[in-house]
DNA sequence: CTAGGTATTTAGACAACTCTAAATTTGTTT
DNA sequence: AAACAAATTTAGAGTTGTCTAAATACCTAG
């Protein structure tokens, strides 16, 4: 059985190795977990000894199929814990991620799964990120950022790409919530600001770095 | 900030106060937490140097007002997090203890006060235990075993003393639940075993043994 | 009141993880 | 290709909590 250390370093090279299929670098890793480089070179080693990495010196790091499997069920439970908190226990968005840190460590298969089905086996988390589902897969369903859409298209609010508070506060303060309709009516080349209307009523004008950072899919 | 070590060991040294009101001794710590006594003296002493526990050499432990503080806000969260187990992902009372050790060192104030609101403030936990409120006050009402009932009292079980998977499933067997009504018909004296109506409807038999392992409350 | 057994504490070591400081590798730049 | 900077690894040590084995304190029966 693994620590929730184990845990974390896993979770962190399965998201750093979301962008680039090489290994993941040793600085990255340090950075993404608030320790030093050094710190991490010794547990990669320890996890490479426990088959749940692949690494080789200086060319950092990679999953092996069982990290992987550990990786996602850890992202699974985050991600569930995460809709609880909002759903059942009525915590705003910029407040559970901390909270989901803890909880996803918690070990009981049996559990996960009478969260999951108690929530109703929800296929997104409150940041509109996909769950796993129980044998390690992803609903991926294609994700675009709102400055990608066109003119005249309409999505809906899938998640967020930076989960700051402010940014959260933002969203909430225009009454923007995940699953909200939004449908791209101008787009400003000049400052790549984007007029959107939201759920057939309230127009307002994005900045180029607010659309950046929403997450919609295409409205079926 | 404490670890989660520290909690175990207050919580043990505040189960272990209830009785005697001298010194918790190092033997019946380490048995309480699967340790070595000599594991013990070590954490006790740190514990004593934190101010959470008074310790003198050779003669156990007791906790201090902050120590007290910190136990019974674990066994509240504990106790919570029965609850939510049973109550909305309809576990076993049988299967809940182990998950709930893990669940009582989530660190979040916030939480297990909108988790205690979400299941409707109980007063007890699935056992029948009270529930410290967030002042680490005990909601006592006194609790009876139910060979102490005279003929002819009304009770209501609060809880049980032994919770073996199988006294449970016993208890499941026969439809006893927290809440359920019991009326003393009849006591017999040769083999203390007791003759009781549930619920104003079945009529059975406990033996000494069950009869002393159930908690039971005065029916007002 | 003392011998012997039990409870407790000390001493020394280990496992998991962390850090700082120093050494080494890699890769870039001229 | 040499030299420098950046990234990475190694060495040595600290923390928390655990253990075994040995030493010590306590207590009770004779």
């Amino acid at each position: 059985m693994q620590t929730s250390t184990t845990e974390d370093y896993l979770k962190a090279i399965f998201k750093l190795s979301g962008t680039a299929k090489a290994g993941v670098s040793t600085n990255s890793i340090s950075e993404e977990l608030s320790t030093k480089a050094s710190s991490v070179s010794d547990m990669v080693k320890k996890l490479a000894d426990k088959q749940l990495v692949n690494y080789i010196k200086y060319q950092g790091a990679t999953l092996t199929k069982e990290g992987e499997k550990i990786a996602l069920m850890v992202i699974r439970k985050h991600r569930l814990w995460e809709v609880f908190l909002v759903e059942k226990l009525k915590f705003g968005w910029d407040e559970i991620h901390e909270i989901a840190e803890q909880l996803e460590h918690i070990r009981s298969p049996k559990l996960i799964d009478k969260l999951d089905e108690h929530l109703g086996f929800p296929k997104n988390d409150p940041h509109g990120d996909p769950i796993p589902d129980k044998n390690g897969v992803f609903p991926k369903l294609k994700i675009f950022k709102l400055n990608e859409l066109k003119i005249g298209e309409e999505a809906i609010l899938t998640g967020v790409s930076e989960d700051s508070k402010e940014f959260l506060r933002y969203l909430d303060g225009v009454n923007l919530k995940l699953g909200s309709e939004i449908e791209v009516l101008d787009f400003f080349k000049f400052d790549n600001s984007i007029q959107v209307k939201i759920n057939n009523k309230t127009e307002l004008t994005f900045s180029d770095l607010v659309s950046k950072n929403l997450n919609v899919s295409k409205d079926h």
